[in-house]
DNA sequence: TCAATTTTCGTAAATGTAGAATAAATACAT
DNA sequence: ATGTATTTATTCTACATTTACGAAAATTGA
C-alpha cells in the first residue's frame, strides 16, 4: 500500500472524528463506533489508526488542558484537516459515481 | 479483523463487479478500475480480492464459454451475491448516516 | 501513594500489492 | 493432422501495510 491511502478502518475513524467535534479522543471515538456500527474495536486498534492517519496529515492533534475529574491522563483532541476531508469527499465521490453505475440488471435475481 | 468485513479495495472491486455486469472478469475489473481511479492495481492485487470476497460469500463465479478471439484461456465471470449487495448497502449507509451528522463547526477551519 | 483514565507498545492476524509461473485457447507452419 | 508460437487469463508465492487485541506505562486528582 503507498502509504497515501485510506483504509476502510481509517475512513470510518475518520468520520467518526467529524461526528464527535471538537472532542474527539481515543476513548470516545471508540465508545461512539460502538454506537454506531455493530463493531466494537479495542481501544488498541484506534490509536494506532489515529498515529497512522496523523503521519498521513489526515489529522492534527492537541493535548487538552487537564479535566476536574477524578484522574486521567491528559486528552489528546483530534480534528480532520483539510486534506483528510478531501480524502473522505473524495471516496464519497467516487462510490456515489460507481454506484449509479451499476445497471438495475445486476440486482435482478437476488 | 474479523474475516467477514469489506475492506476498501475489496468494497471498490465489488462495485466495479455491478458496473461491468454481465461481464466482469480479472482483466477487465482491473481496466475499469485504472479508467475510474487513479490507481493501477497488479492483476494479482484483483484475484487475491476476488478469492477473499468469493470466501466471504459476497460474490459467485462461473467460466464463461471460450470466445473465437485470438488465444485466452476461458473466462471466470464474477456476479454479486445477494449478501454481497447487502453489505455494500450497508457500508453506504453508514457512512451517509455518519456524514450528516458531522457539524458544520468541524469544517469551519479549513 | 492510590485510584482513575488515557495513551503507548508489542505482537498477531487480515487485507492489499506485486510479479512470476502456469494454463488454456487460437493461429500458423510444416 | 500435429506441433509450436502467441495471446489472454488465472493461479501461485512472497511480502508490505493495515487492523486488532490486550497488557503495560504514563499522567493526573484525591
Amino acid at each position: 500500500m503507498k502509504g497515501t491511502h485510506l483504509g476502510e478502518f481509517e475512513e470510518l475513524v475518520l468520520l467518526i472524528i467529524g461526528v464527535l467535534y471538537p472532542n474527539a479522543y481515543g476513548l470516545a471515538i471508540k465508545q461512539e463506533i460502538a454506537n454506531q456500527t455493530k463493531r466494537s474495536p479495542a481501544i488498541g486498534a484506534i490509536h494506532s489508526a489515529l498515529s497512522r492517519l496523523e503521519d498521513k496529515g489526515f489529522l492534527k492533534s492537541h493535548l487538552a488542558d487537564a479535566t476536574h475529574e477524578r484522574g486521567g491522563r491528559r486528552k489528546k483532541l483530534y480534528e480532520i484537516t483539510a486534506s483528510g476531508k478531501q480524502a473522505i469527499e473524495y471516496n464519497r465521490s467516487l462510490r456515489n459515481t460507481l454506484w449509479n453505475q451499476i445497471p438495475e440488471l445486476a440486482w435482478k435475481k437476488l
